[in-house]
DNA sequence: CATCTGACCTAGT
DNA sequence: AACTAGGCCAGAT
């Protein structure tokens, strides 16, 4: 055979995660594994962080200071600039911060799969 | 070419 | 309820 095995509807992965990341409302967060599952890749949820990773001068600005992990915690904070801290970005957009930790994670938690 | 790490998640004890 | 261990996919050394 072939044809082409995989028929994923997935596209280039990061610039899905873009996309997804980039309809994020300001002071809304969500989650890796919220936006791996969204881009129907449950268990990339690694890989979506190292793509943000990447996303740091890409155009148009992705807010990855808006994902987080499952635990509502800042765990990409280290990787950010330290000009930019990602708690202060947050912050500035409405969301609450205390000590790395997304006060509210329920509240501001936005689910690409019900919203998108 | 093999091994390890990494902005994680789920499951088992 | 908390902790530990394993799994996952891809890049870096």
């Amino acid at each position: 055979m072939t044809e082409p095995k995989s028929t994923k509807p997935n596209r280039d992965f990061p610039e899905e995660v873009f996309d997804v990341v980039r309809a994020i409302p300001p002071g809304r967060v969500t989650s890796y594994g919220a936006v791996a599952k969204c881009l129907g890749a449950a268990r990339a949820s690694r890989r979506v962080g190292w793509i943000l990773n990447k996303s740091f001068g890409v155009t148009p600005p992705v807010p990855a200071h808006r994902v987080v992990n499952r635990q509502g915690m800042l765990t990409g904070a280290i990787h950010f600039p330290a000009d930019r801290p990602m708690d202060v970005m947050l912050e500035a957009e409405g969301v609450v911060v205390k000590d790395g930790c997304v006060v509210d994670f329920e509240a501001v938690f936005w689910d690409p799969l019900s919203e998108l």
